[in-house]
DNA sequence: GCCGTTTTCGGCCCGACTGTTTTCAGTCG
């Protein structure tokens, strides 16, 4: 506990005045990532060898993905073991712990002009033609290329023509128009409209979705598609002339892809029938697991693509002629049995420990949608949702749910026209009525179908304001009138670490609040995560029983799959909650839920798969384990 | 640059599509 006590220590200012300075120079994970992918770049456009540059990348992916402070464990002289960091990577990151700076890195950007790099973010344009463009051409940043595409000076360079030309002018102006990456439900919405598109082609047997959206990851850029058919012409036909397409990208025999109308990019696969295994393998990925599986497959004798697994011969080249050998597979299952291992779910295909888990038959049974009873943070339009707490809670009890508990804002969130003591009186009052309306429906026989066992009860909550001078927004005597409090943090944000962290954690060792709501703060593409000590506030909310929500606004997604996994490592338990503020958003929960899968995250570690009543007595105890 | 229960050196995953070419390199996923 000694550094939680550090973290939220006011006793010194000065000590705490130390401590900033010095944290001033130590990098997040995310900022040594930024910078190893960097390396990586511009190596690959200085012509490094390939395994090299890839080097980098991998390593910078590994820490990205850290559990640990990997800056903050090199200067405690701890450094972790981290895959794909050797012993050059390792001395950079221990230069960049004591420092803050990186000599090579320096000297790389000297050697390699940024803007360079920045060319590569254009698509078709890979290392060589940038690395090209630069020796002959002197050109070093996209403007410059404009010029010298529209001016026709491309066509003279040996290897490229006037097409070149043309069609880097098309990708820098795709560039400057490229929007953001789509959210999950997003893409989701618009993957259904082409699948819907799609059906009704002659020969097609099957559409489904593949690739991040599959593994349901929180933002998605290009869409996958993988297609059954009898008649591929006719469905790349179909797929290239769809009323949405805006330019098609590129068109054969067995794939295409089109840029849809102010919308992304989607590619489509064909599969012979009765072989998705292996293609539904190769295009979920994601391209690290990928790898991990056909380095298994090799080891084994076999080498792995979409098309199937192919005998190797002693050369380490797949047989040909009569002595070739395919196999293949309908599903995904039996494609992996093939090497020896379980199905492995979509969320996990990350290389993120699930082909280790798979091998040792510890792969975790993930949470379902069908799992939970109930939803922990809900609002109605007394605050700033749309729909009524009736009709919050009757849809939520038409979800079959066992409890919804009601979180309207508190006093001081004045822009959600948070509830003062007395609307908190009244809708204490509504919540009562409602709840005797459901028992007695219950009691008649005539609740909807569905209804759990135990019947279904609005639960009376908030959602607390953890106010900017870090005081909580309502008295302990009045949250102690509270089913379920919710406190989250909305002003305040950039305040400095310590404060923040202290903050959240003078929440978590309130005995009435029982979750603490979309702990990062953040809006996916829009706005940083809040910067807290998180081993910190993990460790309290494990020695207090805190619940830490997984918001399931596809906006949010707080926590982080990264962050769960690190929370309930950590010992946490969480909820998995909508955050609704109309009907329809209490489907929110299947992104959450998705959330939740990818960080490994299974029924029993989730509050809200608990019965009503195990809910409430955890919740009720409290305050015996802040004591 | 990383890595090793075959290896401390010599490997490192795979194929389609495109464009500029006559046999292939570059890019992408």
């Amino acid at each position: 506990m000694s550094h939680v006590e550090t973290a939220v220590d006011t006793t010194n200012p000065e000590l705490d005045a130390v401590a900033v300075e010095q944290d001033a120079a130590l990098l997040t994970n995310g900022q040594l990532a930024r910078m190893f992918h960097e390396i990586g770049d511009m190596l690959e456009v200085k012509g490094e060898l390939v395994y090299k540059t890839v080097a980098y990348h991998r390593a910078a992916d590994a820490i990205a993905h850290s559990p640990v402070e990997v800056a903050e464990a090199y200067r405690a002289g701890n450094p972790p073991r981290i895959p794909g960091v050797g012993a050059a990577i390792s001395d950079k990151l221990a230069e960049l712990a004591q420092t803050g700076r990186l000599q090579f890195y320096e000297r790389l950007r000297t050697e390699v002009p940024p803007t360079l790099v920045e060319m590569l973010d254009l698509p078709g344009l890979g290392p060589r033609t940038v690395k090209l463009l630069y020796e002959t051409l002197g050109i070093e940043n996209v403007e410059a290329l404009r010029d010298a595409a529209e001016r026709g000076l491309l066509r003279d360079v040996k290897g490229l023509s006037a097409r070149t030309e043309e069609s880097i002018l098309q990708a820098i102006a795709t560039l400057e128009t490229r929007p953001q990456r789509l959210l999950l439900n997003q893409a989701n919405a618009i993957v259904d409209q082409v699948i819907g598109d799609l059906e009704g082609t002659p020969g097609l047997r099957r559409v489904e979705k593949a690739g991040s959206l599959r593994r349901w990851q929180e933002t998605i850029g290009d869409l996958d598609l993988l297609a059954e058919t009898d008649d591929p012409d006719a469905l790349i036909e179909r797929f290239v002339g769809l009323a949405a397409v805006d330019r098609v990208l590129n068109r054969g025999s067995y794939k295409a892809a089109i840029k849809l109308l102010r919308g992304p990019q989607v590619d489509l696969m064909v599969m012979p029938p009765g072989e998705a295994g292996t293609y539904e393998i190769h295009f979920t990925g994601n391209k690290d697991h990928n790898v991990r599986l056909r380095g298994r497959a090799r080891d084994r004798g076999w080498s792995l693509s979409e098309k199937g697994y192919m005998r190797l011969g002693e050369d380490g080249e797949p047989l040909a002629g009569p002595n070739a050998e395919l196999r293949t597979f309908a599903t995904e299952g039996e494609a992996y049995a093939f090497l020896d291992l379980p199905f492995i779910e979509p969320e996990l295909r990350q290389d993120r420990g699930e082909i280790e888990a798979a091998l040792a038959g510890t792969l975790p049974t993930l949470v379902t949608l069908a799992d939970l009873n109930g939803d922990c943070h809900t609002h109605s339009d007394r605050t700033d949702g749309v729909h009524t707490v009736e009709q919050m809670a009757e849809a939520g009890r038409r979800r079959g749910y066992a409890y919804q508990v009601l979180t309207d804002h508190s006093q001081s969130l004045a822009i959600a026209r948070g509830l003062n003591a007395e609307r908190v009186e009244e809708e204490r009052e509504l919540v009562g009525l409602l709840n005797q309306k459901f028992a007695r429906e219950e009691e008649q026989g005539t609740a909807p179908p569905g209804t759990p066992p135990e019947g279904f009860r609005l639960l009376f909550g908030c959602e607390l304001e953890i106010r900017a001078d870090g005081q909580l927004d309502f008295p302990d005597e009045l949250l102690a009138r509270y089913d379920v409090v919710v406190a989250s943090l909305h002003v305040g944000r950039r305040q400095p670490r310590v404060e923040l962290t202290r903050r959240v954690m003078n929440a978590l060792r309130n005995p009435n609040v029982d979750i603490i709501a979309h702990p990062a703060g953040r809006y996916i593409q829009r706005r940083e995560d809040l910067d807290l000590d998180w081993d910190a506030v993990f460790a309290e909310a494990a020695r207090t029983g805190t619940l830490l929500e997984m918001n399931g606004s596809p906006h949010r997604l707080d926590l982080s799959d990264h962050r769960a996994r690190r929370a309930v490592a950590a010992g946490c338990t969480l909820t998995i909650d909508s955050d609704a503020h109309r009907i329809e958003e209490l489907d929110y929960m299947r992104w959450g839920v998705s959330q939740a899968r990818r960080a490994w995250v299974t029924p029993e570690l989730v509050a809200n798969t608990w019965s009503r009543a195990k809910l409430l007595d955890w919740v009720a105890r409290k305050p015996e384990r802040v004591s």
